[in-house]
DNA sequence: CTAAAACATTGACAAATGATAAAAAATCAC
DNA sequence: GTGATTTTTTATCATTTGTCAATGTTTTAG
C-alpha cells in the first residue's frame, strides 16, 4: 500500500487546503530498509515522519536490556519521538523501521515555521497532539484492566493490522509481555 | 494548598501575560465535596477544570465492575474527560473528586471561544496537550516493562504525592493491581 | 458518641506470567 | 541453494499477582 501527504492532509483539512502546497513542498522523501535506525537513544529526534508506505516504531531498552516497543505506525500515519522532537531535547527512544519503508519527512526548523506560517498546519499540529493523546488512552486503560491474552484479542479485534504485520517478538514487546507467553496466547486459541 | 490560575498562566506564558484578564474571566469557581461527582459516563463533558486546591480523578468501570482510575490531577493541574471535551461525544469515562476541591471551569463554548481569539490560550492548549502526552508516556513505559511493585516504587520515587494523598484503594486502581497486592508490597518493603 | 459502612491487612490457595532451556521453523547473507 | 542466524514453539519450574475469606482498623452518618 501506498499513500501520499496531499491525500492526507486534503482528506482531513479541507478547511485550509489551498495552504497544502506550501505546507507539502518542507517534505523530503527517504527510503529505508527493514530494521534501519531512524534515531539513536541519546539523540535529538530533528525529524517527523510521514509514512507513505511500510512501518516505524519507537522502542526503549528496558532495565534487562530488552527491547521494549513504546508505537507503531503504519502507512497514512505521522511518527516522530515526540517528546524530543517537540523540546529539541535527547531522546529516551529509539526509531526504527519494521518494514522497509518509503517516508516524508520535515525538519523541526520548517515544522516551526511551518506551524506560525500557516492554519493548516497549526491545525494539523493540535490535530496530530489529540489523535496521539487517543491513542495513549487505549492503551493505558488496556494495560489498567486486562490481562495479557485480553491486550491480545483487543489487538484482534481493534488493532488487526498490529497482530499480521508485526513478527511475535515485537507484537510481544508492544503488548509488555514475552515472546513464550505470546506464543502460549496464540496456541490456546 | 491553594494556587491561582492567574498565577498559572503569569508563570508559564509570559509571552502574551497581556491576555491573562481576557482569558480568566470566563472561569467560573466552583467548590465540589470529597466523592463528589462531576461527570456521568456517557455524559458530555462540557468543562474543562483548573484544580485550585484539592484532586480529581478521571475513572471507568472495567469488566468486572471495578472502578479503574485512568489519571489523577492535583492543584495547579487541568483536567477534563479531553476526548469528550474536544469532541464534544459521550465520554467513556467519569470524573470525581477526591479530596474536596476548589476548582475553576470553563465551558467548552468560552474554551473554542478563547482558542481562536487569544494567542494566551492557543498556546496553553498545545501546551496543555504536550504535557498530557508526556503524562501517558510515562505510564506507559512503566506499564510496559514494570512489575506492580516497581510501578509502586517508580511512584514513590517521581510522584510522591500521589502515595502520600490516594487512599490505598486509590493507588491500586491508579496502578493497576488489587489493593490485597499493593497492601503486600507496601508490607514487605 | 456510636453503630454501620468502608477500607486495609493477612493468609491460603489458584491462575497467570516469567525464566530458562531446547528443539523446530523461518529467514537471511552469501 | 545452503549454512548460519534469528524467530517461534514447547516444556518445566519459579515467581508474581489474583481470588476469596476472615479480621482488624478507620471513616462516616446520624
Amino acid at each position: 500500500m501506498k499513500v501520499s501527504l496531499e491525500h492526507f492532509f486534503a482528506n482531513r483539512f479541507t478547511d485550509a487546503d489551498n495552504e497544502i502546497p506550501e505546507v507539502v513542498q518542507y517534505f523530503k522523501p527517504l527510503k529505508v530498509a527493514k530494521d534501519e535506525l531512524l534515531l539513536e537513544s541519546g539523540m535529538v529526534c530533528h525529524s517527523l515522519y510521514f509514512i507513505v508506505s511500510g512501518s516505524l516504531k519507537t522502542s526503549f531498552i528496558d532495565a534487562k536490556g530488552q527491547e521494549t516497543i513504546r508505537h507503531v505506525a503504519f502507512e497514512n500515519q505521522f511518527l516522530s519521538s515526540l517528546h524530543s522532537f517537540i523540546k529539541q531535547t535527547a531522546s529516551t527512544e529509539f526509531i526504527y523501521a519494521i518494514e522497509a519503508s518509503e517516508l516524508q519527512f520535515i525538519s523541526y526548523n520548517d515544522f516551526q515555521k511551518l506551524i506560525s506560517e500557516t492554519t493548516l498546519f497549526r491545525d494539523f499540529y493540535i490535530k496530530m497532539l489529540e489523535t496521539t493523546y487517543l491513542n495513549n488512552h487505549w492503551r493505558i486503560e488496556t494495560f489498567l484492566r486486562l490481562s495479557a491474552k485480553e491486550r491480545y484479542e483487543y489487538l484482534l479485534t481493534h488493532k488487526k493490522e498490529m497482530v499480521q504485520r508485526l513478527s511475535n517478538k515485537n507484537l510481544a514487546s508492544y503488548l509488555g509481555i514475552t515472546q513464550e507467553s505470546l506464543s502460549r496466547i496464540k496456541a490456546k486459541k
